[in-house]
DNA sequence: AATATTCCCGTTTTT
DNA sequence: CGGGAATATT
């Protein structure tokens, strides 16, 4: 062992703590890393990447996989800093099971060029399979049956396995569709997001020998967040595994929120059943938020039992106490918000540093209005991404019928794009007559023929098809070419060209796109066409929800993950809003609503404010709310409650944590006060060792109990009750 | 083929 | 209420 290199092992383990260490160090075995908010993980995941591949096994026997490609570029940069690990696979999950289909393709029974779907093009085809199926579009809606065969995938139930389960005429019907959208995914030789999943799920599971070979490729595994992983992932990452259990799990089950996605919290519950010579190590001190935001966010998840125990802690300062904020209606709070902002950027805090998040997007509005009125910068970070832009994926169609002949909704997606006089009815006459000949639509609008079956329109037909086959030798230039080519001799450019605002826009899109396409190359001078569809699949933000800095971010608690600020509000806490119901009888998932609450909490590096609307104008009308659970849930002594309205907050009880004078006259049936929920009688008083329990029925319907130290309540004699 | 009108529906959305 | 999609109109 060199010198060198052990001076590189000692710097890599440079101010880390024990437990960071420990980390750090493990190297053989399976490892599960358990991390709190803002402790330090990633700089734990890279620094262990970057020891294993200077003290096990060569880099590129490592994989590191993440959820998304923001999470995988950031892993890929770290690592790269530390300069020991070139080689190493850092990437998602779809984009290794995409590579790994592309290569093995024939194992696995695909077509060598098949086309990634997105959401879009599967919503397409899966529209055509319900109507091929007889079945009208009003009652089997695409979105539902996309989100039945989705759960479907996710759970490994390919439609075989999946038609002989079901229980009634509707699983019936959507085995149906479900076969039928196989089939017409097979006949445009395409993979939709979750196949890309189950495909390699089901090849690691039935074909030993390329896990084998796989296992031997990839020495090393590690999967971050962990908590977020599905059932064909979790089958893959297993697998992958077998043999050297060398797999190292980072994640936070107190952070799965994507659980309506199809992510299993069990997964990492039962990590240490699954891998019983497990290592678990928690990461449990916060560097990012104050003691009393920390305390606030941790006493809210104590409320869920599905999690693994951590004990948050943090040597950060003791900060103000988080607020709760009660206004009476959602304007208000959207002003007092923007108004409380303003104050702020009075003071030394800078836009950038400032986060307004809620449970959905439409609670946005009310607050750029309110921002805008108080002169105030912001941006949204919504999901609106450059990929999915028209412009975008026109060009990206011709492409892909370019590549991959078969795949005919991007053929009929361009060919009338731009408008060149092929109507709804030539489309219908050219499928029928090529299903008459039996060849594919592109075949036969390709084909030496006259058309004169299609009427006035053959003329433009053959048009097409002669562009079609003139830009066939673009698929074997580089992918900037190919799409230089494309945008200008489609007229795509010109369709553009006319001057115009509104045109302005497109016509930078389509630079951008040759921008990326020419950055993507240029690191990868073998990628092919293919290569870069593949890329412009799944990628599809593009640095999209940056923290610019220029001014405060709106977001929904959901993209709020794995982000910070130093200024966080939290709005509409309200019950069936944050929880989030999606009607009054059908309860969601409370404990996913209380983690997401949690991850938005946890975001604040100094000052947090949760905030309701005792009314809310939605959807056009102005309804009554009830206070979100989770308000009451918070331990009353360790946040500040104030109506704005109010000239003064009231102050926190200086006796917090202490148990009241009286407490010889406290009996079941004593009557008490709390600030927030009222009038109450007490249910059950019960002395422990540490800790006095108390329950308590309120008039105004809701049960709680605290222990007595931190219930904020008093107690009142009978007669001064009216 | 482009534009007007009606109608429907309404979480979150890593790929 | 308001956006998007399906449908009607020119």
């Amino acid at each position: 062992m060199t010198s060198s290199h052990s001076t590189r092992v000692a710097e890599l383990l440079a101010e880390l703590t024990e437990p960071q260490r420990e980390a750090v160090l493990h190297t053989d075995g399976p490892l599960l890393v358990i991390a709190g908010p803002g402790s330090g993980k990633t700089r734990v995941v890279t620094r262990r990447a970057a020891h294993l591949a200077l003290t096990a096994a060569p880099a590129r026997q490592i994989l590191a996989i993440t959820f998304t490609n923001k999470a995988a570029r950031e892993m890929r940069e770290r690592i790269d800093a530390l300069s020991v690990a070139e080689g190493m696979t850092v990437c998602t999950f779809h984009a290794l099971c995409a590579k790994l289909l592309r290569i093995h393709h024939e194992r696995a029974r695909v077509p060598r060029n098949f086309t990634i779907f997105d959401r879009d093009d599967r919503r397409r085809l899966l529209k055509q399979a319900i109507e091929d199926c007889q079945l009208s579009t009003t009652n089997w809606s695409p979105a539902s049956v996309e989100g039945a065969i989705s759960t479907a995938k996710n759970d490994l139930r390919s439609a075989r396995a999946f038609a002989p389960h079901t229980r009634d005429w509707r699983e019936a019907t959507i085995a149906r569709i479900y076969e039928r959208y196989e089939t017409l995914l097979a006949e445009n030789a395409a993979l939709d997001f979750d196949d890309l999943l189950m495909r390699v799920a089901l090849l690691l599971r039935d074909d030993e020998a390329l896990r084998d070979e796989l296992e031997d490729r990839y020495r090393y595994v590690l999967i971050d967040e962990y908590q977020d992983t599905n059932a064909a992932q979790y089958l893959i990452a297993r697998k992958l595994v077998e043999k050297r259990q060398n797999l190292c799990a980072t994640g936070d089950p107190d952070q799965s929120i994507y659980g309506w996605r199809g992510a299993n919290l069990e997964n990492i519950l039962s990590f240490e059943h699954d891998f019983p010579s497990t290592r678990v190590v928690r990461l449990e001190q916060n560097y990012r938020s104050t003691q009393r935001i920390l305390a606030v966010a941790d006493a809210l998840i104590a409320g869920n039992r599905r999690r693994k125990l951590k004990a948050l802690w943090t040597q950060n300062e003791e900060g103000p106490w988080p607020r709760v904020l009660q206004y009476d209606n959602s304007e208000e709070e959207a002003a007092g918000v923007a108004r409380d902002i303003s104050q702020r950027l009075r003071g030394r805090t800078a836009p950038g540093g400032i986060a307004v998040f809620y449970r959905v997007n439409s609670l946005s509005r009310a607050v750029e209005e309110a921002l805008l009125r108080e002169g105030i910068k912001y941006q949204v970070a919504r999901g609106v991404e450059f990929y999915n832009r028209k412009e975008v994926k026109d060009v990206l169609a011709y492409l892909r019928v370019l590549v991959n002949p078969a795949d005919e909704v991007a053929l009929f997606r361009i060919i009338n794009t731009p408008a060149r006089g092929i109507g709804d009815t030539t489309l219908e006459r050219l499928r029928e007559a090529a299903g008459l000949e039996g060849v594919t639509a592109l075949e036969f609008i390709t084909s030496d023929r006259d058309f004169a079956e299609l009427g006035r329109a053959a003329v433009k037909v053959r048009q097409f098809g002669e562009l079609l086959r003139s830009l066939r030798p673009a698929v074997e230039q580089r992918p900037a070419t190919a799409l230089g080519e494309v945008i200008s001799r489609t007229g795509l450019r010109a369709m553009y060209m006319q001057e115009g605002d509104r045109e302005e826009s497109e016509r930078r899109n389509l630079d951008e796109l040759i921008n990326a396409a020419t950055l993507f190359q240029a690191d990868r001078p073998e990628a092919t066409l293919i290569d870069w569809l593949e890329y412009a699949a799944l990628v599809s933000d593009v640095d999209s929800v940056e923290q610019s800095g220029a001014g405060v971010t709106l977001m929904t608690l959901h993209a709020a993950k794995g982000l910070e600020f130093d200024v966080v509000y939290i709005i509409g806490l309200e019950d069936g809003l944050l929880p989030f119901r999606r009607d009054e009888f059908v309860r969601g998932d409370e404990e996913e609503e209380r983690r997401l609450c949690f991850v938005g909490m946890t975001r604040a590096r100094k000052v947090l404010t949760l905030s309701r609307a005792r009314q809310r104008f939605v959807r056009g009308s102005t309804l009554a709310t009830v206070r979100s659970p989770f308000l009451d849930e918070l331990p009353p002594a360790a946040v500040e409650w104030s109506t704005p309205a109010d000239a003064a907050p009231q102050r926190k009880r200086a006796d917090a944590g202490r148990l009241p004078e009286d407490l010889d006259q406290w009996t079941v049936g004593t009557l008490v006060r709390h600030p927030v929920l009222g009038l109450g009688q007490v249910l059950s008083l019960t002395r422990g060792g540490k800790r006095t329990h108390v329950d308590v029925q309120f008039q105004s319907g809701p049960k709680r109990s605290w222990a007595l130290e931190f219930a904020d309540l008093v107690r009142v004699d009978f007669d001064e009750v009216e």
